[in-house]
DNA sequence: GTTGACGTTTACGTTAACGTAAACTCCTGC
DNA sequence: GCAGGAGTTTACGTTAACGTAAACGTCAAC
């Protein structure tokens, strides 16, 4: 396996904002606002934003919030524990501790996932059965 | 087993506003607002709301789909999947492709929580190497 | 007979998360 | 040398989901 072999996965080094915009199928607006909640920090060429592969991760995880039902402010509390920017040890405690207040958060939609699948597929045996006689019918 | 005993589980026959309210933290403007949006339909004793033990499980839907992220239009339509008030064969069709739906948009949501769920060990690892890391010095 | 506690309607206010539009700059192609 | 396209800032508009407040009804308790 050579170096170039290893390297070989393609990547751009950045993105414009509107190949963003279309890869995520959202607008330039609201990447922009995205911006101004402070949630991505994108590089300037004079004044033009360049993001990084880093910054499209970003972009990533704050969609990804989104599905969630995460507000913006949630999804930029997660994705700061990412970084190890935090110095002292009463910060990493306040992290600790917020970590598991989201993986409670995160099994309680774990557990509603689960029964609302469980009634879709009732509902579902339900809407069968009735298509079934109407069609006897 | 006699028929009182199968009765056993005590539940009440109605619920006031703020019985409700209390229950499940929220506020009684919270759930006129509710009914306004057409997502309970309470009965009326004079003015006075009587909730009865189905408007309950109702709202108990609602809460449940706020916490998946999902708009008050969401849960309803997803609340409508239960009662089999679906007469004509089409309307069934629509039925089963709103449940292949929201089905796909649970799946997604798993997967966004396996992933977050994976991450928050890793920074939760990170965070304690670093918090011995600091003890240690 | 009035005072709370609880309920009601009506209406305006607020926050989050963008949408939309105007007016401008910069660069590229012809 | 200018038209078109992509980017920018600034600012006002919009929708969802309630909050908040005013003004009122009702009923049991003192």
């Amino acid at each position: 396996m050579t170096a170039k072999a290893a390297t070989n996965t393609e990547q751009p080094a950045s993105y414009s904002i509107s190949e963003l915009a279309r890869e995520f199928d959202i607008t330039t607006r609201a990447i922009r606002f995205y911006e101004d909640k402070g949630l991505l920090n994108p590089a300037r060429r004079g004044q033009t934003r360049i993001y990084s592969p880093e910054d499209r991760v970003r972009l990533k995880l704050i969609l990804r919030g989104k599905r969630l039902g995460f507000s913006l402010d949630e999804s930029r509390a997660i994705i700061d524990m990412y970084d190890p920017a935090h110095g002292n040890v009463e910060q990493l405690q306040r992290l600790l501790q917020h970590i598991e207040q989201k993986r409670a958060q995160l099994n309680q939609q774990l557990r509603d996932i689960q029964s609302l699948m469980g009634e879709l597929d009732e509902a579902e045996a339900r809407a069968r059965a009735s298509l079934k006689h109407n069609i006897e019918n």
